[in-house]
DNA sequence: AACATATTTGGCTATATTGCCAAATAACCA
DNA sequence: TGGTTATTTGGCAATATAGCCAAATATGTT
């Protein structure tokens, strides 16, 4: 690994990290659907403005939103448009791995399931 | 947001956690191209074997690898596809970003491409 | 069995990340 | 101007994460 790949790798997990929090992946997917003002964000998180303030910072220093004021408001927008879709990859995956496990405890539970599969 | 969406949330975090670290992401990138055994990782990466292996777990739990032990040593591949593409898609943002404001700071070493983009 | 290699685990300290509170800004209204 | 709302910033304590060392395990070799 040279200086410029450890470069570009660290430039990456700066956005990975803004992901990779509960609060801030929430705030992100809302964004896939349109831009919200900060206050929607605190009245649907149960979390104080302050908090909801410095998780937007943290998005908008990894570059992956951009913000501008109208009025005494403050609104906030997605800018990297794949992300919607990756995270959707990984919520399939993370479902799957969760169906698997379930089916490990409980194989009944997914006998319906898996005779309609079979019948395809 | 009720509690199914926040476990879910809450389960892809642990995803986005796992990647979130240079060595991770990097051992991620290796593995997209391949399986790899941990001794490979602690030559090109610069850190104790024990460390490593700490990071491999991480990816496991998360689900993002699965391993298997063949004579002395255990190797590594990539569960979850997907990872691969996003994590381009995340490169090329950086590297745009990084572009904008290389441009900023110096705007002359771009002009030739300035000029090469207009006679598209 | 004794030894070497590859890897994992336990434990501990250093560092980074959270989230709350209080205070500062900024825009709007009376 | 004084007050209200929306948001950001500074500071701090609690928690989580990282990385190193030493010890444990597992496999293969002599």
């Amino acid at each position: 690994m040279n200086q410029q790949q450890r470069h570009l790798i660290e430039a990456k997990t700066v956005v990975l990290k803004a992901l990779a929090h509960p609060t801030r992946l929430y705030i992100i997917e809302e964004l896939a659907q349109g831009e919200k003002c900060v206050c929607e964000f605190v009245d649907a998180v149960k979390a104080d403005f302050s908090t909801i303030s410095k998780h937007l910072l943290v998005l908008k220093n990894a570059g992956l939103v951009e913000d501008d004021k109208r009025g005494q408001q403050v609104f906030y927008r997605l800018r990297m448009r794949c992300l919607p879709s990756f995270i959707n990859c990984i919520g399939v995956a993370v479902a799957a791995d969760a169906r698997m496990k379930a089916m490990q405890i409980n194989p009944d539970l997914f006998e319906a399931q898996k005779a309609a599969e079979a019948n395809e």
